[in-house]
DNA sequence: ATGAAAGCGCTAACAC
DNA sequence: GTGTTAGCGCTTTCAT
């Protein structure tokens, strides 16, 4: 068994309410501190954050539920997130939910009974019932990406409707007028918004907004692929396509490959997420990047001052953050 | 504050020792059962894990430290990993370590004094004095994909020499005999094993090892940009180049991109990891697959058998796994 | 089948 | 500054 913190008392003749002071910053006779950490050191202790979270009621641990690990850009976020909280003394509980509303539920469940201290989310989708018997412990809950109906609370987010009405905007500007959209699930807020920001964009510059041309993926790679391939096969006018998520872009960019397709000769193309990946393709991709070391970093921030800061915080806040563009070659000026 | 299961038994009428019985599977008087099940409901109750864990000495959770979460290989593994270890009612904490020695440790430290019933690692170097202090509390460790000197653990590994020798062998028989390698660190266990194959195949084939053909890239996708313009600019007559993981091989994707040296016309690329890249390149690339599903699943399930399982386990169980090769177009016939 | 009580390792009054 | 002690929420003998 390890040692306890009776043992080190035991071995330096001190009591309990001495050894525990040292490790919470009290002042102790400097005699005695060395005492102790002789003590330590002999007998390899080390704290058991189990027992001492019985007492705080507080186990310095926040859970991270997430659609799915297997995506760059959460993994990009959880990355940051993990590094910023680990050096304040947070372990941070991975849940990945694979994208499925009751796997969510029982994640946020599972987490409630491991006693976390908070809750970091990306939604499946805007409806937040599985997160309603978490709140009621009042322990933080912060969003990521993605709000929700109903919840109220700290949400770290990124202008969607901009990113995607700069996207369509500069294929806008290169004449093209029939420009599909790889949406993504329509329960899902991000999906939702970078439509709505697709339609605004043709609206803006007069353009109808033709329902052939917008397809619902799913997010996924194989969902990209599917859908560039309905696209092409349904619209032999089309000229570029807008793809709303990593993973669809990979796929979006597989699927022109195997149909031989070219691009930007045929079709021109606007990306989303992941710069290496637009880099290695050829031509290059124009993506969208967003901020995810940001996001990252916004949201443990916000995380961090619920678990130990001052009250002084406003009810809940709401962080939007803006997007890049990276220019590569596959646009193409059309007419 | 939430319920206890003191609050149960006051409410029920019924003592401690039944309640708790009702939770570990004990029998439980039926009409007591629906009283307690009532009770749960109306308080809201979630047992303690904090608590269990302390008495039990147990906190089913178990750590997973790993170099580099924003990178494919390990997030694909940790993915499949969690889903099977929650399955079971264990926790993963993650801690992303940076490719730090350093930070390895501490996160090890920090999973000892979080009493983690377990730890998973894929380990920075082969150096493993990071784990000796958790080796004494006698808890499981498995590593992943490298192994380590001086520790004996179980241990989830591929066959990394087989399938370098077979990278290096297909570019072999299509006739290229001078052949670069974008390798790993030295002080990697897997960047080691696919030299040896490297080296092997050349060897096996009568093709002298050229030194000015290997190049040690540091597994990033920046290095592998600057591994494949330093061996094209040194090797003007190199034809091929086997790339000895993801990150690197998309940063010679991007390198030969950015130089405008056309793949596979005028060098011949095999790759490592991740397919739906290598399906989006142009043209597809050939690479070495891993199967990181089976690594995921074999690693879980001999840590849970650690956890739970009947004593009678080898003392330490090594897997080796085979890889893939999924054929592309970034070979060409050579002379 | 159920209840009473001890104790897991720690923190935090409180007394000195 | 340091020691004594109660108790966090649970499991687990040991009686009954």
């Amino acid at each position: 068994m390890a040692a306890t913190m009776k043992d080190i008392a035991r071995r330096t003749g001190l009591g309990l309410a001495t050894i525990s002071s040292y490790f919470n910053g009290g002042n102790v006779r400097e005699k005695n501190r060395i005492k102790i950490e002789e003590a330590i050191e002999e007998l390899h202790y080390e704290v058991n954050e189990v027992a001492r979270g019985l007492k705080t009621n507080a186990t310095k641990t926040v859970g991270v539920v997430i659609p799915e690990l297997n995506n760059v850009f959460c993994a990009e976020i959880i990355s940051g997130m993990e590094d910023i909280l680990r050096s304040h003394g947070y372990a941070a509980i991975v849940c990945d939910c694979r994208t499925d509303k009751k796997l969510e539920k029982e994640a946020v469940d599972f987490l409630t009974r491991k006693r976390v201290d908070g809750i970091i989310n990306m939604p499946v989708d805007m409806t937040g019932a599985h997160l309603n018997e978490f709140q009621k412990t009042g322990k933080p809950i912060v969003l990521i990406d993605r709000m929700i109906q109903g919840i109220s609370c700290d949400c770290v987010l990124v202008d969607n409707v901009n990113a995607a009405e700069k996207a369509v905007g500069m294929l806008v500007e290169q004449q093209h007028q029939k420009i599909g959209l790889i949406g993504g699930p329509d329960e899902v807020f991000t999906a939702r918004q970078r439509m709505l920001g697709y339609m605004k964009a043709l609206k803006d510059h007069g353009i109808a907004v033709d329902e052939k041309l917008i397809c619902h993926g799913d997010y996924t790679i194989q969902g990209g692929v599917q859908a560039v391939e309905e696209l092409v096969k349904e619209n032999p006018d089309m000229t570029a396509v807008f793809v709303t998520n990593y993973e669809m872009t990979m796929g979006a960019v597989i699927g022109l490959n195997e149909m031989g397709v070219s691009m930007p000769e045929e079709i021109s193309l606007v990306g989303f997420d992941n710069l290496p990946f637009a880099r290695a393709c050829r031509p290059a991709l124009t993506i969208v990047s967003q901020p995810t070391e940001k996001i990252a970093r916004e949201t443990a921030q916000i995380m961090l001052e619920r678990l130990e800061g001052r009250e002084e915080l406003p009810d809940h806040i709401v962080r939007k953050l803006q997007t890049d563009i990276f220019m590569g070659k596959s646009i193409r000026r059309q007419g």
